[in-house]
DNA sequence: CTGATATACTTCATTACACAATATATATAT
DNA sequence: ATATATATATTGTGTAATGAAGTATATCAG
């Protein structure tokens, strides 16, 4: 819709959501309570995003789900696995090298206020 | 190739890319030249990445060229706009905002070292 | 009690980007 | 002479974000 700067915006979405799911899922979630709980951090996440994002973790072993059909409606429960712990790590070892590396190309010039 | 983690290194760098050559170009340079640049920053940018992604960003306005053949061998030079600018400022913020979600998330646990 | 809304998840289609592969052409070093 | 570094472009592939739409149950307002 946007062609200012909307797609750019989706972009930055890559990356970090998967750490932030990692970091996350070090307590069980289901998805749904995933979104609210991102949305209270003053962040937002489309469902269409998410849920294909913990499906995806899964297949590739970062993280584990089971059923909880116990309450009132279905939940799928999500929780870290140790290889997505040290998956985690990794993506964030490359994010702090990124954050420096802008940090100091910033910090050349003045032009950011 | 690496079935690990491969491929999310790579979703790291969408986004990340943008913003580090929003700055760069803060001072005019040529493509070859940011790829040796950005070596010396501890950072390895594909050419078959950074190549695409400034005429990608030159299309949309971000960045303008002009070929200097006044050497040796032609070089296309480019430079970040005044919209690249404010661009850059946006994408900066999504930036700081996610940066401070993960140290907000990271620091609840005593799980990462 | 009935329709609207919130909860909770799924499947399918579209689009853009990172990167691989490959090509082109010149300058410099061996 | 030949290999390597410099410098860029074109084309193709695979994956992920997300739009669109669907399914199904619970709850709440009228």
């Amino acid at each position: 819709m946007e062609p200012e700067t909307g797609h750019f915006e989706t972009e930055m979405n890559r990356g970090f959501l998967q750490i932030m799911v990692l970091a996350m899922l070090e307590k069980d979630m289901y998805g749904y309570a995933m979104v609210r709980t991102i949305g209270q951090l003053g962040y937002e996440v489309d469902e269409n995003t998410l849920y294909p994002l913990l499906r995806r973790l899964e297949k590739n072993g970062w993280v584990k789900s089971k059923w909880d059909v116990s309450e009132d409606r279905p939940r799928k429960f999500y929780g870290v696995t140790e290889a997505g712990r040290r998956l985690r790590a990794e993506l964030l070892d490359i994010w702090k090298k990124q954050d420096q590396i802008l940090r100091q190309l910033l910090k050349e010039k003045s032009h950011v206020q």
